[in-house]
Parts: structure tokens; sequence; C-alpha cells
DNA sequence: AATGTTATATCATAAAGTGATATAACATTT
DNA sequence: AAATGTTATATCACTTTATGATATAACATT
């Protein structure tokens, strides 16, 4: 199983909005929010990639799911990935904030 | 113009490589080595994204380039653009952090 | 019972990314 | 100076990823 795969921004953001119990759509407007919607994640893309989770099994199906609203949760390796691509994105900052910084010297 | 559009990663990569004039080549190596080989943007990813890039006039072609060697640099809308989408980043990855800080109690 | 909102789901298409491959200039060796 | 290796740009055909539009239905409110 490869762990530390890139994730994909879509990707990046749901399941960081897994890190507790939601059910989909509270994904969808979560990260409506939090980006001041900079960021949509429309329900193809979120049910598809929730799909895509689910085998990966970076999440599973949480019991507070009923029929109406299934509700997901990361699991230990997911958790683990999204800390990894956390890294992965704090080092792509630095590179781009120090190249900026040199570059907006002159 | 769209300046805030989110930037892939790919594209973030490839952008903050050229806050200073680099051959593509030279960002391809560039991103390979900073991430130690996590992320891998190999030549047909590198001139399609330079490519349109170059449409979008988010980055343009510097005097030091021969026929040999392609030299590219940021604009200003490329900068702002660069800026605006390390902003974005930040708030993702202060997302994902507060959600991990509060699901790792139990 | 009609209307609006919440919620999941899929289809067809568009956008993005990539492995393989081609081409050629330059550098180094023999 | 021919051969080999490295640097460097480029494109094709294909896969993967993302999404607009649309469908369906439960629940809430009027």
């Amino acid at each position: 199983m490869k762990l530390f795969e890139p994730l994909t921004d879509s990707v990046f953001y749901i399941m960081a909005s897994l890190t507790e119990p939601r059910h989909g759509y509270a994904v969808m407007s979560l990260v409506e929010e939090t980006t001041k919607g900079a960021f949509v994640i429309g329900p193809a893309s979120l049910y598809t990639i929730i799909k895509k989770l689910l085998k990966e099994q970076f999440i599973v199906m949480h019991d507070e799911s009923d029929s109406r609203r299934k509700v997901y949760v990361l699991t230990d390796v997911g958790r683990q990935t999204l800390e990894a691509d956390i890294a992965r994105r704090k080092v792509m900052i630095e590179m781009a904030e120090k190249g900026l910084e040199r570059g907006s010297i002159g």
C-alpha cells in the first residue's frame, strides 16, 4: 500500500474534514465555509472521492450513519496519510516563500 | 482575468520554482530535490504546464534564454497569484491540523 | 399537498497529468 | 572525429481526476 502518495487538493480538503465524523454534505459545506468560497467541491467530486477513499481505506463509514446521512471518518492509515501530506505541503510553502523573499529584494 | 483560482500542486511547484529565472529542466530537478522525490514532475507535465502559464501570463520567457535553454520567470501577476495560493494553502493546513489535534485526544 | 432544504448519487464531459518516445545540442571519452 | 552520455525541449496517446448537470428522495415548513 502506498501510504505517502501526494494527495490532490480536493482529496486533502475532504480528508481534513473527516478528522472527526461528518457526513458528505457537511464536508462540502465545511470546505466552502473554511475557504470562504475559494474552493468549492461539488457533489460529483465529493462522492467520487469518497468512494475512492473508502476503497483505499483512508476513511470508513461511521456507526452514526443512517440511511439518509452517511457519516464517514478517517482511519489510522488515513490519518497518517494526511499527516504525511501536511508535511509535504509545508515544504511546498517554505519553498515558495523562500523564493518570493529572494525575488522581492530587487 | 481570474487571479485567485486555486493552483494545482503541479502548477504551484512550477510557479514556486520560477520566483527566480530558471529553465524547464532545472525546475524539474529542483522539485524532485526539494521534495526528496516525493513529487516528480515529468517532462510531459512540465512543458504542458509551462505552455499554459505562458498563455495566462503568469510567467514570461527571460532574456537569458538561448535556443537550447529556455529560461522562464514569474510575472507580477504570477507572483500575486502564487502569494494568494500560499495563503489558501496555509488555511488548508491549519484546517487539517486543528482537526487532527481534536481527533487525537482520545 | 406544495415548496424548500438537505442529502446522496451518477452520467457525460472536460480538465489535468503522465509514460513513452522523439529529437537535438553539448560534454566527455576514446 | 565518432561514439556515448547528459542535458534539454517537445509531443502523442492515454489515464486519471474533476465537474456541471441532472436525478432522486427524505425531511421540514408553510
